[in-house]
DNA sequence: ATGTCCCAACTTTTGGGA
């Protein structure tokens, strides 16, 4: 089974770039954030066409999750208390999968970081709270990078959020739920950097992060077969600033 | 590090957000 999540920076401006790759990829789920759109003008037609089912989370010109499932897409959930379309989960082959799309934070004294920690905070005690009863997967764009070796120069991002302290202890918080990253789990030596800055030539620079999280249950390690970034998905016309993180698990 | 992209709208250019 294999389960991805993307950042699409606007799923109207990206469908043809998600079609393509969902059609060359065949993820059974597909976990997207920023669709940037309405729940009315989520194009659920188009990936029923491609054979899956589909729950959104929208709010309009900002932020936006989605779960695409072709194994099944039950108990959809959306949401916490702040109100903003940043969470969704949905039963899907067995698993309990969760999108999110973490608040940014911006600068470590704007009231949007205090937020983030806050978000984050809910996000724990959420899966603090879960019955085991299925195996869950949590991923999406958390915007914070767990370690220095998740940023390609941690000097010139010293005293910017993302890699502060505060963050990097909540995403800890998270992983003592029992949770595992996976893809560092299985590449401890690797960048496997998942977002690039549209600026300054970043990509072709190697100025990366890795921001894009896929936690799996504790229960699930032994079935994970793959965890990799498409980072090819980066390139070509019309990218997202965000690349794909994909995981194989065993059936 | 900032040479871009995407959205909305008092829309054909600007400002906000990332």
């Amino acid at each position: 089974m294999r389960v991805v999540t993307w950042n699409v920076n606007s799923l109207h401006a990206r469908l043809g770039r998600v079609r393509e790759w969902l059609e060359a990829n065949g993820p059974d789920v597909m976990l997207l954030q920023e669709t940037k759109l309405r729940d009315e003008a989520f194009p659920s037609e188009v990936f029923t066409a491609l054979g899956y089912e589909s729950a959104h989370a929208g709010q309009g010109q900002w932020n936006g999750v989605a779960v695409l499932s072709r194994v099944g897409l039950t108990g959809v959930t959306r949401g916490l208390s702040d109100g903003e379309a940043r969470l969704v989960g949905a039963t899907c082959g067995g698993l309990r999968v969760y999108s999110c799309y973490v608040p940014n934070g911006r600068a470590l004294d704007d009231p949007h970081y205090a937020y983030k920690l806050r978000w984050l905070d809910e996000l724990r005690g959420l899966l603090a709270g879960r019955d085991g009863a299925l195996p869950v997967v949590v991923a999406g764009d958390f915007n914070v990078a767990p370690a220095d070796r998740d940023v390609w120069d941690p000097a010139a991002l010293e005293g910017m959020t993302h890699v502060s302290h505060p963050e990097r202890a909540a995403l800890e918080g998270i992983v003592a739920t029992g949770l595992v990253d996976v893809v560092r789990a299985l590449h401890p030596d690797e960048p496997c950097f998942t977002w690039w800055d549209y600026r300054g030539g970043a990509f072709h620079r190697g100025w990366g992060m890795r921001i894009d999280l896929v936690y799996v249950d504790a229960a699930l390690a032994p079935r994970v077969r793959a965890a990799y970034v498409d980072r090819d998905a980066r390139k070509g016309v019309k990218p997202s600033d965000h690349a794909p993180v994909v995981v194989d698990l065993d059936p």
